[in-house]
RNA sequence: AGGGGUGUAGCGCAGUCCGGUUAGCGCACUUGGUUUGGGACCAAGGGGUCGAAGGUUCGAAUCCUUUCACCCCUACCA
């Protein structure tokens, strides 16, 4: 029946590979590491990069491009920057090739070594800050509010689709600021975007919070995180806004003129969201028979299957209907492939997470009606032809909703309470987010990590004063913490 | 980077331990026909040189060496 996916309590990381391949979204590419976006994965990134486009211009922003390249100096201006990238940069060495004198094929030309090796961008702070102190003389260029949209290279050593790859897409904004309180305004904003963006468009729930010390972006002074959590209990960064304090600033000699004419430092934010968040809407919905999307990112949000026994005007029917519901502004399909059989499309579309199918043939066009089938919950009902339209568009404002309210279910049923370490152990073993109180210290969140694998997601937004001791230390603390293995 | 595992047709696999004719199977694909409300059936076809390189041998998918890729667990990150 199923088409060889793996179920996911069998093996959970099988189960997600095989989503991906089998749903079409990517495969493997000729390149360690690299994925071939498959357009249905493709398009669940365009759906969601045009959303978050629309958001950053709603709140000020615009876009613009730096290239892909950054003079290896450039990366080695802010310290601690340099420390969090350097071990996994791609470099460029040499500019030409030339003909094997040894043989068939092409080897590198020796004479073409670069003065400066360029290093492929694994983030772009260094080169846009570079450019920002051309651009920002008064505090009258202030704020300057600019993203990208580009690649990046990080040369991890595993890698996953979607969820970590050499070379993904992304989004990263970069801005600058006269003032520190707006800066971090600005990376709030940020992280309300990422939020809201989550939980209305991916029904993916996030905890939104801030990092500690050890777990920060390379060069910021606060990490702004939302936390998602995987149908397996692991935590998945979702999406990260830094308060990049003057560092850049500094490194890179960022100065504008303030109204009484005196020199000083720029405040900057950097935040980004990647194709990672296309892994993490597979791991929050998708089920034992394939991708599940929520309507708002759906490619194709509803699927016309006629069924094709003989009857006249079937497939002036379907287009009817498409029609209507295209006027609705809904995103349709017709499928018109006459050379598979009803029952291998029903599978199919399963497969692909189509959110709504509607089968239509003989016996519902005798009747009035269609079958209209649910992704989410794979119920089926026989509904009047007449005000489909309506009824549609109801039933994947339903599915959206209820797509969020069930991962949000599964959130606080997988959420543990705990108090000592036999009890954070047990809920470690369970597996979803711990809610603990922790010392304040980088040396128990380390040792927790070295005992427990489990890492502190973030100190939540929603911090809750309350008297407590450390699981580890047994030092005194104000809150609760989200502790979780992370993906 | 450390530990474990896997590479044979687009996908999933058998064959490898104990070298021996034209390398098999299921799905997918092509053509024709019958079908079509949950992954159709019959018939006839096409496709691989066994991840790559080197070696041993009369002879290598099978033995040896090197190497690459992928998967799982650690580790790192968006």
């Amino acid at each position: 029946m199923a088409k060889e996916i793996t179920n996911r309590e069998e093996d959970y990381s099988l189960w997600y590979n095989n989503i991906v391949k089998k749903a079409g979204l990517a495969d493997h590419s000729a390149v360690r590491g690299c994925m071939v976006i498959k357009p249905h994965g493709y398009a669940i990134w365009e759906n969601m990069k045009d959303q978050l486009d629309r958001m950053f211009k709603e709140t000020g922003h615009v876009n613009a491009y730096f290239p892909l390249f950054i003079p290896k100096s450039f990366l080695s201006k802010e310290a601690e920057h340099v420390e969090g990238f350097a071990k996994e940069c791609a470099v460029v060495t040499h500019h030409r090739l030339m003909n094997n004198p040894d043989g068939p094929g092409v080897v590198v030309d020796p004479s073409a070594k670069l003065e400066e090796e360029l290093i492929v961008r694994p983030t772009s702070e260094t080169i846009i800050w570079n450019t920002y102190r051309d651009w920002i003389k008064s505090y009258r260029d202030l704020p300057l509010l600019i993203n990208q949209w580009a690649n990046v290279v990080r040369w991890e050593m595993r890698t996953r689709p979607f969820l970590r790859t050499a070379e993904f897409l992304w989004q990263e904004g970069h801005t600058a600021h006269a003032t520190k309180e707006e800066a971090i305004e600005e990376s709030k904003l940020i992280h309300d975007v990422y939020a809201k963006f989550s939980e209305e468009y991916m029904a993916m729930p996030v905890i939104q919070g801030r990092k500690t010390a050890s777990e920060r972006f390379a060069g910021a002074v606060e990490t702004y995180t939302i936390e998602a959590m995987m149908q397996d209990g692991k935590a998945l960064q979702a999406g990260t806004s830094h308060f990049l304090g003057q560092n850049f600033a500094k490194a890179f000699d960022v100065k504008y003129m303030n109204s009484e004419n005196k020199e000083e430092l720029v405040w900057a934010t950097s935040w980004g969201v990647s194709t990672r968040l296309v892994g993490g809407l597979i791991m929050t919905h998708s089920d034992d028979e394939g991708l599940v999307l929520p309507p708002k990112l759906a490619p194709e949000q509803v699927v016309i299957v006629p069924i094709p026994k003989p009857f006249p005007n079937i497939m002036e029917q379907a287009e009817a209907i498409a029609s209507e519901l295209r006027s609705h502004g809904v995103r349709v399909k017709i499928d018109r492939d006459d050379t598979k059989r009803p029952g291998f499309k029903f599978a199919e579309y399963e497969m692909k997470g189509v959110p709504i199918r509607i089968g239509l043939g003989k016996r519902d066009i005798e009747n009035g009606v269609v079958e209209v089938a649910r992704r989410d919950t794979k119920a089926k009902n026989s509904v009047a032809r007449k005000g489909i339209a309506e009824y549609v568009v109801h039933l994947l404002d339903v599915i959206q909703s209820n797509l969020l309210a069930r991962a949000k279910k599964f959130r606080s049923d997988n959420t543990h309470y705990v108090d000592n370490m036999d009890q954070f152990k047990d809920a470690v073993a369970k597996g979803g987010f711990i809610m603990a109180h922790w010392d304040g210290t980088s040396e128990t969140e380390k040792k927790i990590k070295e005992l427990t694998n489990a890492t502190i997601r973030c100190i939540p937004n929603d911090f809750v004063e309350e008297v407590g001791v450390c699981v580890l230390s047994g030092a005194p603390s104000k809150g609760r913490v989200v502790f979780a293995k992370a993906y």
